[in-house]
Formats: C-alpha cells, sequence, structure tokens
RNA sequence: GCCCCGUUCGUCUAGGGGUCUAGGACGGCGCCCUUUCACGGCGUUAACACGGGUUCAAAUCCCGUACGGGGUACCA
C-alpha cells in the first residue's frame, strides 16, 4: 500500500494549479467568504498556484455600488490578496462578470444548438401560477423539470416557426439547462468524498435570464473553463447545485478537465441555530464582518474585526482554525505557516459554531507577541482619535506596558488615559479603605525620598520604596496601593514602579502631591 | 414535503480497526506567582447521538433511527 502513496501526495498539481474566490458585489463581505478566500490562497501558494478573483455581479438588482472595493481591501487587510483577477488583472480579463456578458450569450447558445438546452417564453408570473396549482393539488414539490416541462412553452413543444416567431418578435425568454432523463450523476468532492443525484431530482435550472445575463450557474462553469480553474472551492451551501454544475460540463464537453470540488462547511451562529449571517454580530454583540461597513440605513451597517480592535494576523489564524486543522498540537501559525501546513484532506466535514471568545484568545496572544513599535504605529490613530499628544517612543512605552492586558489594540488606549494625560478620575472607594488620618506624613516623606534618588528606573525605584518601607516599618500592602491610586487613580494597570520610570521623576512626584490633597478630601480630613 | 451533507468534552478539534483508562486548545473552576489588574505556571472539569450489524477486536467500516445543517428563485 506504501508504495502507492507518492501518486497521492498534495502536490501531483504543483505549479499548474489554479484556484478563484468569486464573491458577488451584493454587500459587504461576510466573514464566511473571507475564509473561504483564504482556503483557497492558502491552497494555491501551498502548491504554487495561481489565486483567481473574480467578481459575480450577475444579478443586476443587488448590485452595490463599493462592494467590490470592500472585498478588495477586506482581502488586502488579512493579507491574502489574489495574484490575478479583477482589480490586479491577468491573462483572462475582464474578471467582472458583468463584463463577459457576450461570452455566456455565445455559450448558452452553443447548449441550445446541440440539444443540451433550450428556449423557455414562460414568465414568472405564470411559473408563480403553476406552483400554485401545483400546490393546490397536493404537489408542494414542483419544479420546472422533464416532467413540467411538458406543459411548458419551450422550444421542445413549440414549432420551429412559433420559436422563431417569439424571438423575432421580441418576447422575453429564458434558456434553460434540459436535464437528462433517468441518469445518475456522480463527482468526488476532496472533502466529502462522492456524492451522487439522481436526474429525476434536479429541476431544468435557468442558464439565461430575460434580462440577457447569465445565471451564476452558467457563468460560474463558462469562466472557470475558461480560466482554467483546477479546484473550486466554495461554501456548502453550493453543494446541492453541483450536480447541475457537473451536467452543464458535460454538455459543453469539458468534463475531462472539470475542475475538482471541495465543498467547506458552513460557520454557524454561536447558538448552532443555522448559518452566521451578517445580523448575527449586532445580535451576539461581535463582528462578523473584516472591515466595518457603512449603509444607507443603520440596520445594514456593520462594525467589522478591524474597527473591533483585531489584528489582521489573528483572524486569519482564528478563521483558518475553523474548520480545519493540522492535526498537531500548534495553535498559532503565521499565514507562512498555514500555506506551508494547509491541506484540503485535514478540512473537516461538519460546520464550526464561530467561537468569539477563541476569536478573542488569537487576537490577545498576538497582542502579547507583537512587538512594542510595531504596536505603537497600529494603535498610533487610536490615540490621535483621543487627542493623545506623545512621541513614538513614548507610545511604544505605552504598549509595553499595556499590551500584556489588552484583548484589543483599542484597550491599550482605553484604559490608559492616565498615561496620556492627568488622572481623570479617582478609585474613592478604594482611596477611603487606604487612606488614613496618619497616612499623609509618611506619604509625603516618601515623596521627599523619592525625590531624593538619583534614578527614576524601575530596578532602582524599587530599591528605593523597599528601603523606605523597611526604615519605617511599612508593609507593602500599606504603601503601593496609595502610591498606585496616585499615579493612576485606578487599582488596575501596569505595575507601579514600571509606570513611574515612564512617567519619569517631575511628574510622577507632582502626582503625588496632587493626589494627596485629594485623598484628604475624599475622605473628608 | 423532497433532495443533499453532517453528528467525539459547553465550543473548535486530534483520532483514519487494536498504542483510547479518547489527546490538545478556548471557556469554566481551583491553586501558585503578584499585597493592583492582567500575563504566566500548575491542576481540574467535560465527549465518541442511539440501535443493529461486520470483526478475535470499532470512536474508527456498513445499515437504520434520531437530531442538526444546507438546498429547493429568471439570488449568489
Amino acid at each position: 500500500m506504501a508504495e502507492f502513496q507518492s501518486f497521492f501526495t498534495p502536490n501531483k498539481y504543483m505549479g499548474n494549479i489554479r484556484v478563484r474566490f468569486a464573491p458577488s458585489p451584493t454587500g459587504a463581505l461576510h466573514i464566511g467568504g473571507v475564509r473561504t478566500a483564504l482556503y483557497n490562497y492558502l491552497f494555491a501558494k501551498k502548491n504554487g498556484g495561481t489565486f483567481v478573483l473574480r467578481i459575480e455581479d450577475t444579478d443586476q438588482g443587488r448590485y452595490v455600488p463599493g462592494a467590490e472595493e470592500y472585498i478588495l481591501e477586506s482581502l488586502q487587510w488579512c493579507g491574502i490578496m489574489p495574484t490575478e483577477g479583477q482589480g490586479i488583472g491577468g491573462p483572462h480579463a475582464p474578471y467582472r462578470q458583468s463584463e463577459r456578458k457576450a461570452i455566456y450569450q455565445q455559450h448558452a447558445l452553443e447548449l441550445v444548438a446541440n440539444g443540451s438546452a433550450y428556449y423557455a417564453f414562460d414568465t414568472p408570473e405564470e411559473l408563480d401560477v403553476a406552483r400554485s396549482e401545483a400546490a393546490a393539488a397536493g404537489n408542494h414539490n414542483f419544479k420546472y423539470d422533464i416532467i413540467s416541462r411538458q406543459a411548458m412553452k419551450t422550444s421542445l413543444n413549440l414549432t420551429a416557426d412559433e420559436v422563431q416567431h417569439r424571438l423575432a418578435a421580441g418576447e422575453h425568454y429564458v434558456i434553460r439547462l434540459k436535464v437528462p432523463e433517468n441518469e445518475v450523476v456522480t463527482f468526488t468532492d476532496l472533502i466529502r468524498g462522492e456524492v451522487s443525484f439522481h436526474t429525476s431530482e434536479l429541476d431544468d435550472k435557468v442558464l439565461m435570464k430575460s434580462d440577457g445575463m447569465p445565471t451564476y450557474h452558467l457563468a460560474n462553469i463558462v469562466d472557470d473553463h475558461l480560466m482554467e480553474i483546477t479546484h473550486v472551492i466554495r461554501g456548502e451551501e453550493w453543494l446541492p447545485s453541483t450536480g447541475h454544475h457537473v451536467l452543464l460540463y458535460r454538455a459543453f464537453g469539458w468534463e475531462a478537465t472539470m475542475p475538482q470540488f471541495s465543498h467547506l462547511p458552513l460557520i454557524l451562529r454561536p447558538d448552532g441555530k443555522g448559518k452566521l449571517s451578517k445580523r448575527d454580530g449586532a445580535k451576539f454583540g461581535m463582528p462578523v464582518f473584516p472591515l466595518s461597513w457603512k449603509a444607507e440605513v443603520a440596520e445594514d451597517s456593520f462594525e467589522g474585526f478591524r474597527e473591533y480592535g483585531f489584528l489582521p494576523q489573528a483572524v486569519v489564524n482564528f478563521l483558518a482554525f475553523l474548520g480545519w486543522n493540522p492535526g498537531t498540537e500548534q495553535e498559532i501559525f503565521s499565514l507562512e505557516e498555514l500555506c506551508e501546513a494547509f491541506s484540503i484532506e485535514k478540512i473537516s466535514k461538519s460546520g464550526a459554531r464561530f467561537d468569539y471568545d477563541k476569536a478573542k484568545w488569537y487576537n490577545q496572544q498576538y497582542l502579547h507577541a507583537a512587538s512594542d513599535s510595531d504596536l505603537a504605529a497600529q494603535v498610533r490613530p487610536l490615540a490621535e482619535a483621543k487627542s493623545y499628544q506623545v512621541s513614538d517612543e513614548y507610545l511604544a512605552q505605552v504598549c509595553h506596558l499595556m499590551k500584556g492586558r489588552s484583548t484589543f489594540l483599542s484597550d491599550i488606549v482605553e484604559q490608559s488615559s492616565y498615561l496620556f494625560g492627568e488622572v481623570q478620575t479617582y478609585d474613592n472607594e478604594n482611596i477611603a479603605k487606604r487612606w488614613k488620618p496618619e497616612s499623609r506624613p509618611v506619604f509625603e516623606a516618601l515623596a521627599i525620598h523619592l525625590q531624593a534618588q538619583p534614578s527614576f528606573e524601575a530596578g532602582p525605584l524599587e530599591e528605593a520604596v523597599k528601603g523606605f518601607m523597611a526604615e519605617k516599618g511599612l508593609k507593602p500592602g500599606e504603601v503601593m496601593p496609595v502610591l498606585r491610586l496616585s499615579l493612576a487613580g485606578t487599582m488596575q494597570g501596569p505595575g507601579v514602579y514600571e509606570m513611574m520610570e515612564l512617567l519619569g521623576k517631575e511628574r510622577s512626584i507632582e502626582r503625588l502631591k496632587t493626589a494627596f490633597g485629594q485623598f484628604d478630601k475624599t475622605v473628608g480630613l
């Protein structure tokens, strides 16, 4: 057995792999879409292949301006830019389906000519009627198929003259796939194995709509073939229509070069009730889009991972593990490591719930591991939004002190106002507990002691304070909390000595003096 | 309804007939570190949906049931 394995190594397509990510620009790109793009990217990189971006804008009614830019910006942010396609260029341009209309028209006609497709003149209204009549008769399973099409107005039933006449008269029509009778369509899904459908279950899908645009089914087959796509990696919601797609490859005579299919498990809501949808973000208080999206109505506007304060590397790592696992115990993977470790065979079959706690954990891990200067650069805009004016070096120092206790980028500036300006509010409850009538002279003596220190670095400061406590017979619990309250106003935050070093001697002493007076007032002295 | 896909700790998962008294991570809980909040360290909690087969042996293979999800548009 072992000797045959070499034939099945993942690199058998080395150099020839071509995959595509084909979103439709109907709004912001959902996080599930980002994961699909990521898996396509990883598969391409792993195998030295090409990652193509194609825009599937065949539904004119659902087109949303700005969506295409949003898609590109999202992929860019995640660091998984396509190597060919819309917005990038390449040998198979145009990559926007609305600009390839003539190609689909021509291919649809080819199918009509070879008997694989036919004209249908029924209006949507007529179909609605047919559907409700069938339902009234107890058939809730109406579909436009081999049985029902016999009663429809199609080029299969009408005379050639009649069809020509209707066409010439400019009557609206669609072109439908003529699903063959009594066959079993089988294909091998790289994730799920063999999947088959009986043609009696498949309806005669519309290929060309009456507005002259192709449906997804036609456009995706034609483009994947023309663009020489070798592997189709897409969401599980496409699995049921793959039977039609195989039929189309067959009808065109392209079966020999049909791509390999892989249907990814869906990303489910945190409560497991259905697939994650755009509204679930607001519902569960978490982002479900990579970047924020502003729409006309508030209901269609969403906050993104980026704006929540997530690092793209963390989002990518988190997403990669939602439905895939390398089989080792390593959890943290850079994009490069993911490219190296990725394989389709390791993608799981069942849907994965969106685990926001895990997403936060990943972010924390990346935040902690990031360099201070790198973080400072990313925090800069957030600091400026709060009108904090500090040098790069100072900001990096703040990051150094805060990153260990932050989950989001924004936490670094949200919980450290006292490092950028004066203390705004004091934790009076804790002050009342720690500030005694006899405290003031003690702490004033400590301030004088600190003032006299030659070095204001954390290490020497600790020595100095400890020396002071030993001399006065004070316990750390009597001194440190008050010091912290004086410097930060709160009981939370970085180490006291580190804070003093950052603030510097002058500001630190100043704060102590201000605080002592404040504390007296607080406890009513 | 019909068709398709799925089902291991609360969650993400490892596992591809014996090495499983089922491993890791998140979360929860506890302890240590620290007289701040965290980080970190250590420990703990908790799962093979059910029923039949096949086999000397099944979480792993087959069938059925239940449950979950997806699809069922001139949307993608």
